[in-house]
DNA sequence: CCTCCATATTGGTCAGACCAATTTTAAGTT
DNA sequence: AACTTAAAATTGGTCTGACCAATATGGAGG
């Protein structure tokens, strides 16, 4: 086991990786904020007893995970991490199981389902008014996949930011990216005339939260995506059956 | 913004980075897999048309992120990525963020709660024995600290496993340690006379994996988070009206 | 006071060398 | 022939010093 693997790790394996886990222990710790400029290389080279080569090694590790942005001519600066990364490193541990693309949605399911439960509690009125605004905006984009698709996607993270959860907020986002994917091929398959059906079952859930009934928004929510995912099993099938010539891998 | 902060970013800023990205690409893309040995340095600095400290600066950079695993004398071999960095990086970017560690229960609750669901559905009869075993071993260990909560997590962990989700199990692990952290600090404080009587929340919630009710489990579960979450509360309003002098920060 | 260019600072890259650990090979022994 | 052991080759680890490129700085000129 490679000791940067984990964050409490503190045995050298050598000098860049010493390092290496210096630096980063020193932003993780937070005694390196955000937008503070490190010392010139040749500068932490001397003070780290390494050569630059080692510590450009070192440097550079910390930039490609997002710690540093190095800026050539001017310095390397500490950035703040960048949630982003996460989903990407997630999404490819995700990507090397088979059939993860199907599953994710339970991930969804999930965060969401807690989230809308403590956001009965905590929705404030802003909140309240910028999901009401997503519905809105949810029913004049009924036609368009692609404004559909986003409002829909602010609807239900909307939900997750009203729990004023930052655990379930962060996690949502880190997903977001693998659920794009999941949910262009989704949205693709719902039939139009059922569309403002679905924006129903958005208002239900949305006035379940005004009144605060976490249990009957839940199960409102858990309906809902339900219904996705029974037309999803309709249309694979009525795609198999017909094996449709305009069927995209 | 950097490059190297989206898994689909191609254009170049730099060499080191071109490697990195055409390294990184050749894993994600499976075109290397787990075990392959790269070719040597000096090999690899040719066929790149980069010097060998640059060379170096992308091989240790994937190093870092988990990708490579270095040994001196041997050579550079993909290793399959690790959930424990998704791990490292989720803490330090939830770790940002202020009383997160309070918060952090609220992704296990949501979490288990979808994966209970999940695992009335699909809980094969060794997830329910392995289920059991962690309950009997909850028994044995009650006066153990230690081992108790590792039993408590077998529980959890159990269920899970049993729902035969991979996002959710990735999530999950990923978030474990996290959750170690904050689970200490929770258990500390749990009265020893309590503890039989949470064997018996646990026992509840397990049958109820047993007769495949999803609402009931899923219930049960929260009502047993719920008075976790009461005896923190209660213990820390004891710990402030006496201002005992064990108290640890 | 502002603009513009020379200079200094700082990161980017390279070449070649030597050390250390491992692997491979070959010699030697049983 | 098979095993042991030591030498040699392979490969990563590190250093030095140099030069290029982009940026930042500061002074000269408007």
């Amino acid at each position: 086991m490679v000791a940067a693997s984990r964050l409490d790790d503190t045995h050298d394996t050598g000098g860049a990786e010493r390092v290496f886990l210096a630096l980063r222990d020193r932003v993780v710790s937070g005694e390196l904020k955000a937008g503070d400029r490190l010392p010139p290389e040749r500068e932490l080279a001397l003070k780290f007893n390494v050569s630059r080569p080692l510590l450009r090694e070192a440097l550079r590790s910390l930039a490609m995970l997002g710690f540093l942005e190095i800026i050539q001519g001017s310095g390397a600066y500490v950035r703040q991490p960048d949630i982003a990364l996460v989903s990407d490193f997630l999404t490819f541990c995700m990507a090397q199981q088979p059939d993860v693309l199907d599953d994710i949605i339970q991930s969804r399911i999930a965060i969401e389902c807690q989230a809308i439960r403590l956001a009965c509690e905590k929705a404030s009125e802003a909140d309240l008014n910028r999901i009401a605004a997503s519905l809105t905006s949810l029913l004049d984009t009924l036609d368009d996949p692609v404004l559909g698709g986003q409002a829909d996607y602010e609807f239900h993270s909307g939900i997750v930011r009203a729990s004023h959860s930052p655990a379930l907020s962060t996690l949502y986002r880190a997903l977001t990216p693998l659920l794009m994917q999941s949910h262009v091929s989704r949205r693709r398959i719902v039939p139009a005339g059922i569309r403002s059906f679905l924006v129903d079952a958005h208002k239900e859930v949305f006035l379940s939260i005004v009144d605060r009934k976490p249990d009957e928004a839940e199960k409102r929510l858990r309906e809902h995506f339900a219904i996705g995912d029974e037309y999803r099993r309709k249309s694979l099938i009525a795609e198999f059956s017909k094996s449709s010539p305009d069927r995209q891998t």
